[in-house]
DNA sequence: TTACGTGCAAATACTTTGCAGTTCC
DNA sequence: GGAACTGCAAAGTATTTGCACGTAA
């Protein structure tokens, strides 16, 4: 955490910005938080140190650690979600529809067949996202439960 | 498309729905039009024959389309898209970030792989979103050939 | 003739922008 | 001191909903 708050430290003055206290927090509570983030969700934790802090801050600044390298921005459920994306391997996600739960899950292998068939097609990949969407466990477990089919 | 809008037909009577001369045209215009729209390209379309046909009706057919099996829907740049969905083989998608162009792919090798690395979990998919970015081929070349490497 | 469909306008949800006042360098 | 930062309110975009009128069955 110390090194991404150096990485964003370094971004500010290398592009003329200031630090500022709502920065800092909303920084540091992006952080603590190792979650997949609505901005609604961080402006509420943040709120809770620092109840004047704003909603467009709050957007500003997520702006600001996704150019900074810190952050990554995912789509959901037609929310924009932010995850920390400082020195972490690349990854993909599985949400359940069910509790909400987001869980990542990463494929030497997904990747390669991609860069095989956009090679083939003469395409040029620059990113991608692979979302799979249904029940985690706990969840399909309950849903088989609800119809009458007892666990176990 | 005589087979589509037999089953449209269909699903509205088992619905007690009734047939529209806007749902026909919207519906005509959607099949006809073999691309992914967005819903203003679907309502542009639709007014060049039917100027009074409102967006909010567009809106509605695409759902009533989607629940009966004729069209699905993709989050592409912020906007909904919609493509066929009738008897079509699952697909993922290809977006050149250039042209805008939409390009198609499938690999039973990476449905596979998705399946093994869910039920490792313990999940249950019930769908995925698989979108690629970056430069088609075309526009690969330009975007080469703008960068003062002229194209050979 | 009645429940469904339509289009407008208003509402909603998420995000960005304008602006006047405040803070950092 | 001046450019950057902040938060509010307003605007913007994509989509949904309320409602009075129109229409298919």
């Amino acid at each position: 955490m110390a090194e991404e708050k150096a990485v964003f430290s370094t971004y500010l003055q290398e592009h003329r910005l200031k630090r500022s206290e709502q920065r800092e927090v909303i920084l540091d509570t992006f952080l603590r938080s190792d979650r997949h983030l609505s901005v609604d969700e961080l402006l509420r934790l943040v709120q809770k140190k620092r109840p004047e802090v704003g909603r467009t801050t709050v957007y500003r600044s997520l702006k600001l650690f996704q150019a900074a390298g810190l952050a990554q921005e995912l789509h959901l459920d037609g929310q924009a979600r932010f995850e920390r994306d400082y020195k972490r391997a690349h990854h993909d996600h599985f949400f359940c529809r069910a509790c909400g739960e987001i869980f990542e899950f990463a494929s030497a292998e997904i990747e390669r067949l991609q860069e095989e068939i956009a090679a083939g097609l003469g395409f040029q990949i620059e990113g991608h996202r692979h979302l799979i969407h249904g029940l985690c466990g706990k969840c399909a477990g309950n849903e088989a439960s609800t119809k009458g089919r007892p666990a176990g």
